[in-house]
Formats: C-alpha cells, sequence, structure tokens
DNA sequence: GCCGTTTTCGGCCCGACTGTTTTCAGTCG
C-alpha cells in the first residue's frame, strides 16, 4: 500500500464528511492526516510494520487515525469510507469541483433537486430550476453553468515553466501605473511548486482602482471574476485564474508572507502568535488594536520568534521546527550549480550539435558540462551502439579539444533494459566519463521486477547516476511503480547519485522523495536533459526543486568544482571495484 | 479528530467577496 493510496482514502472521508455537514474541525483532522501521509519521507506500512514505532507521533495523528492507518494498511480500505459512500451519492463528491459549490450547497442541490453529478446539475441549472431553491438566486444559477463551460480549465495547473511566462508579463503589465509601488506574485508559484493553479499578484500603491483597471486592460485576460476594494480576480485565457491583492505599504511583509502560505505553514504561524497573544492577517502582526510588525517578512516572522524561512521551505513539513532550533538549511541557488550532467546533441535526439550545446553552456558561465546522449535499446531517438558511442566521444574530445574554457565530460544516457541488464558492454561504459542509467522501455512492470532493474543499475559500478529516477511526466504519466525506499537505500550504500531532471513536466525526484534523499545522504545531480540550446535555462526549475527538497549546495554534486566532482566520480568507481 | 510550560475540555487561522440576504452564509485562498 503506497502512501499516495492510503491518503486518498482519507481525502475522500474528508469530502464525504464534508458533504454531510459533519464539524469542520474533523474534516480537518482527515485532510492533514491525508497530507501528512502522502508527503511522509517514507511508507507508513514501514512504520506500522515496526515494533519501534509509533503512528501517533506523526503530527496530527492521534490514536483514532493511528488505527484507521493500520487497518488501510492492511486491508486495502477503511469500512468507514464505505459505510460513508452509502449515505452520500458517488457524483456528489465531483459537484466541489465547481467553483462556486461548495459541501453546503452540493447537499442542498442533492437534497432539494436529486442532482448527482456534474450532468444533472447541468440540467438543472439550464432547467432554472437551481434559482428557485432558498440560497441560490438567478446569478447563483448562471454563475454554475458558466462554471462548468470552464471546468475542464479550471481543474487543470499548468507547470511551473508555463506559469512563470504569465506571472513576469502581468507584472511587466501592471508596473505601467505610476501608483503602483512594490509588486510579488505570491502563492504556489513563489514556493516553486512544480505546478501552479493560479498566480497570487500582491501589489502595495496608495490607490487601487488604477491598478485594478490596468489589469482589466491585461492581454492575457478573459474575464472578470470579481472586483472589489482590495480584492479582484480575473481569469486568463489558458484557463488561470490570478488574484490580485491590494494592501498599503506598511502591509507589504505580512500580505506577501500570508499570500505565499502555504495554507498549513500560515496555520502554524498563526497558532504560535495566538499563543504569544498575537494576531496575525495579512495587514501585520497585532498586539490588541496595536500593530507590531508588517512591514517586511522579515518582521512578521521575527514578531513569532522566528527567522525569515524561505519560501520553498513553506510547506509545514517540519521547516518551522528547523528554523526554532536554528537548523534552517542554507538552499542551494542557481549561482551554485557548475554544470550540467544531462544534454543530448544532434547525435541523438538533440536538436543542436556538440558544438553549439558546448558554446551554449560555455555561455551560461559552466565550468563543465555532460554529453549524454541516448544508447542504442532507444531506437526512436536514434540511440548509439558502442562503435557509434566512440565514435561520438572522439568526436566531442575533437571539438571541446579546441573550445578553451569548459571542460566537457564524455558521458552516456545508458538505458536499464527490460530485463535487468545494461544496454551497454562494461568495458564501454568504463571508458565514460560520466554514465547516466535510465529507464525508458518496460515502464508498467510490476513493482519488484522494475525495482530490480533499478537496483541492478545502481550496484553496476560504472553507472554514476539514475536518471529521472520514477519516470512520471507530471499530469500525463503516472511514475513507475518502483519500491523508492529500496532504491534511496541501495543508492545511499553503493554511493550512486540520483538526478532531478529540470525538465518542467519531470522534475522527477519530487520535493518528498529529496526530503527522504537528504535524511538518507543520497548525493543529487541535477541535469536539464536538454535537447536543445535552450532547454539548457531549465537549470532553475531543477534547482527550485532541489530548494523545495531543503537541498543545500553539498547535497548536489554539479554544484562542486571540476577537480572535487571527478574525485567523487573515481570514488564511486573505486569503491565497487 | 487532535491537542495541552495555564487546559483531558474546549478550543481549533483569518479575512474578502458575492449573492441573497434585512444581518449573514457560503466559498475561497
Amino acid at each position: 500500500m503506497e502512501n499516495p493510496e492510503v491518503a486518498m482514502v482519507f481525502e475522500e472521508i474528508a469530502d464525504l464528511l464534508e458533504i454531510l455537514g459533519e464539524n469542520p474541525f474533523r474534516v480537518r483532522a482527515y485532510r492533514n492526516a491525508a497530507r501528512t501521509v502522502r508527503e511522509l519521507p517514507e511508507p507508513v506500512e514501514e512504520i506500522v510494520r515496526n515494533p519501534n514505532r509509533k503512528l501517533e507521533d506523526l503530527p496530527g495523528i492521534g490514536k483514532d487515525l493511528a488505527e484507521k492507518i493500520r487497518i488501510i494498511v492492511q486491508t486495502g480500505d477503511h469500512p468507514m469510507r464505505q459505510e460513508l459512500r452509502e449515505k452520500v451519492p458517488p457524483g456528489l463528491r465531483e459537484l466541489l469541483d465547481v467553483p462556486g459549490l461548495g459541501p453546503k450547497r452540493a447537499w442542498a442541490l442533492y437534497e432539494k433537486l436529486g442532482v448527482k453529478s456534474i450532468e444533472d446539475l447541468k440540467k438543472a441549472a439550464q432547467e432554472h430550476r437551481i434559482q428557485r431553491l432558498r440560497g441560490f438566486g438567478a446569478k447563483t444559477e448562471r454563475a454554475i453553468l458558466e462554471a462548468l463551460e470552464h471546468l475542464e480549465q479550471v481543474q487543470r495547473r499548468v507547470y511551473l515553466a508555463e506559469a512563470k511566462v504569465f506571472a513576469e508579463s502581468v507584472v511587466r503589465h501592471l508596473r505601467e501605473v505610476p501608483e503602483l509601488h512594490q509588486i510579488e506574485v505570491a502563492g504556489s508559484y513563489r514556493r516553486r511548486k512544480e505546478t501552479v493553479g493560479d498566480l497570487d499578484v500582491l501589489v502595495t500603491c496608495d490607490r487601487s482602482a488604477p491598478v485594478m483597471d490596468r489589469l482589466a486592460q491585461y492581454p492575457a485576460l478573459a474575464d472578470v471574476l470579481a472586483r472589489g476594494d482590495t480584492k479582484m480576480s480575473i481569469r486568463l485565457k489558458n484557463g488561470m485564474q490570478l488574484d490580485l491583492r491590494v494592501v498599503p505599504d506598511e502591509s507589504y511583509g505580512a500580505a506577501l508572507q500570508y499570500f505565499t502560505g502555504s495554507q498549513a505553514h500560515n496555520i502554524q504561524i498563526r497558532r504560535m502568535a495566538q499563543e504569544k497573544g498575537l494576531k496575525v492577517n495579512e495587514y501585520g502582526v497585532f498586539r490588541g488594536d496595536k500593530r507590531i510588525a508588517g512591514k517586511t517578512e522579515e518582521e512578521v516572522y521575527a514578531a513569532v520568534g522566528l527567522p525569515w524561512i524561505p519560501p520553498e521551505l513553506r510547506e509545514a513539513r517540519g521547516e518551522i521546527e528547523w528554523a526554532l532550533q536554528g537548523r534552517l538549511p542554507k538552499l542551494v541557488e542557481l549561482h551554485d550549480i557548475r554544470g550540467d550532467l544531462h544534454m543530448h546533441t544532434t547525435a541523438t535526439d538533440g536538436r543542436a550539435s556538440i558544438e553549439e550545446m558546448i558554446l551554449a553552456c560555455k555561455e551560461m558561465g559552466y565550468q563543465y558540462m555532460a554529453i549524454t546522449d541516448h544508447s542504442k535499446r532507444v531506437t526512436v531517438a536514434g540511440g548509439l551502439d558502442a562503435k557509434a558511442l566512440r565514435a561520438h566521444w572522439a568526436e566531442i574530445d575533437r571539438i571541446a579539444g579546441r573550445i578553451p574554457g569548459i571542460t566537457v565530460l564524455k558521458g552516456v544516457e545508458m538505458d536499464i533494459l527490460e530485463d535487468g541488464s545494461m544496454d551497454l558492454p562494461d568495458d564501454v561504459v568504463a571508458e565514460a566519463d560520466w554514465v547516466v542509467a535510465s529507464v525508458h522501455y518496460g515502464q508498467n512492470q510490476p513493482r519488484e521486477q522494475i525495482t530490480r532493474r533499478i537496483l541492478n543499475a545502481i550496484k553496476n559500478p560504472y553507472v554514476h547516476c539514475i536518471g529521472h529516477p520514477t519516470g512520471r511526466l507530471i499530469g500525463k504519466r503516472k511514475p513507475y511503480e518502483v519500491d523508492l525506499d529500496a532504491v534511496l537505500k541501495a543508492a545511499a550504500d553503493y554511493g550512486c547519485f540520483l538526478e532531478v531532471n529540470a525538465q518542467p513536466s519531470r522534475l522527477d525526484l519530487d520535493d518528498v522523495a529529496l526530503l527522504a534523499a537528504r535524511e538518507r545522504g543520497v548525493l543529487i545531480a541535477i541535469g536539464t536533459d536538454a535537447h536543445s540550446i535552450d532547454e539548457l535555462r531549465f537549470m532553475e526549475f531543477g534547482v527550485y526543486q532541489a530548494r523545495r527538497g531543503a537541498l543545500e549546495a553539498k547535497h548536489i554534486i554539479n554544484t562542486r568544482p571540476l577537480k572535487e566532482l571527478l574525485k567523487l566520480l573515481r570514488q564511486r568507481r573505486s569503491s565497487r571495484a
């Protein structure tokens, strides 16, 4: 039983309890439990099995939820879910996905009109049956119909890289307003989550009207959803929602802290403030009516007794404890990166030549780089066999030889074949400076099989690093069924590195896995997997993901100077020789 | 349902906006 499966049981229970009008705090307890389990850096099963561990030690898990976790792990489900399902029609849950519909209205629609699905909802709205209900009206009915039209778009989260395009363009657009003082895009974008659902734009200025008028002129705007004195919401043409908040300058830090979230992090901060007799809201930190902080984020954190916490860590995963103990990590930064260790050229499926890639990496200021074209199994990419690969390496040496100022490592992305063997003989890869091993075929193999394959690669002394270790494509393809815990354990034991693949659609290992890797002392390589010169720029997204995993420069091998890196690579091989 | 350097009961983050309301509930983040 995987952690996300356990979490999904609790998420469903929370939704169903909420629809039934249960105590909101009880609902929240289930939501918290779902989140705790989902983000656990190890299988919850492990804790259940280990007699020396207690589920009750996990935050937000008490006696009752611990017992429920045990039952779910052992039976794959919990009777409570089944009981709730009998009370709530199966389609009712999906109504919660409609913006503007929450548990109360969903239940009212079911009770009064028998609405049990999105289909029913649409029909009821079209037949104008909704506006006759108490608490609803003509406007609400129209809003529901409107929301249904955009439902698929609304549910879609975009890659961080795509969000960045709009975040930067809307900031440029709004900066034209002379009255505007400060502007920042907060929310999950500022926390650098791998996907972003909407953009939270925070602005300080004396009057909000000119900024809001200007936003109404934003070229990518589709329509205005709401507009008040301090808050305005619009929908963009790509389906994303954008929320603008306007606060006075003296509240900028408090508002930035608040709108950056995460919600769970903010709840912890506010609870700490309460214990000190303080109140935190988006306008400042207050003792009674007196504002004691709010101009900067540093002030806000200081008021509750904490150092400033980097946004990437604000997920209520222990960062507040770290801050209290003075153990906040000094997160890796983009300028710490000295080289890119994963890229392709026209020798296989890349679109730029060896020379173009070298010049581009030099332009980025790198001290070194590795060219890692595919091995022969990846036929669609024109993967190289032993002979072609040796010729390719000779070509790399020849071209690199006349470009001073950057060291080019001769590498390969070698396939881990379906049967667990490697796509190239040992004597060939022994000649490479840098070997990434990746799974591209047989991704749907059962857990034991695909785990064994990757463990084989980790144990192979010529393999330095496992590329995109779970193979997921965000929102498109699930990760392999691989036992990630076993992979981390083996990587630590054998001194094999694991990749953060910086492609915006991969970003794999993800943040949760990276926290676990950090715990186990596994070193990470960030590679862009660039198939063109432009994609070398993806390095920043890999760095963001590493930061979300609380990684420091020392955890990442391509922050090391060349000499140290080469020493690490030698160690990896000699340790197995 | 969880949690406790005042507590084992009574709290649980906080405010904006909308629509349907004559004073507030629902939703959202």
